[in-house]
DNA sequence: CTGCATTTGTGCGTATGTATG
DNA sequence: ACATACATACGCACAAATGCA
């Protein structure tokens, strides 16, 4: 499980994005799946709500994903 | 009726927390019974939802309640 | 049995405040 | 002054369980 590391020059938000980006296009959430919640996502990584969000809120903006109130954040195909 | 000050420097979640304990321990609500629900809690308090859940989920977590999914939250034994 | 309302639990989006470098 | 990071707070949506007409 790749790391954040909190002294490191690349922000935290931008690391997360960039391991959960390297985790979809590498298969292992395939498309249509669904992401770890933010809660999940916070627990596993050590990082606050607003930075998940932040990182989730990257992947939609590239449309790597696709986040639905109520349900959670699925893959896009 | 105690109050939620937005402006004190108590987060209202804890504030909220603590005027429930104090009700439960009080004998206010007895052990058995139920708690208003999260939607009279809102209203009663002027809190969102989000607020009062994350209230009864910490005194679910010490133990004084115990939340049924349908019926409500019940003041423990 | 079939709906419908109520209630809890979980989830997301947004905004705001505080602290730090 | 600015970006980052965390915590709080609100609002809303959805699923499952319960109870009742």
């Amino acid at each position: 499980m790749e790391e954040i590391d909190h002294h490191a020059g690349e922000p935290v938000w931008s690391q997360l994005t960039r391991i959960l980006r390297g985790q979809i296009e590498r298969g292992v959430i395939p498309p249509g799946k669904l992401l770890p919640s933010i809660s999940t996502l916070m627990q596993v990584y050590g990082v606050s709500d607003g930075t998940v969000k932040r990182a989730l809120k990257t992947l939609r903006d590239e449309g790597l994903v696709s986040s639905v109130p109520g349900r959670g954040t699925y893959v896009s195909q």
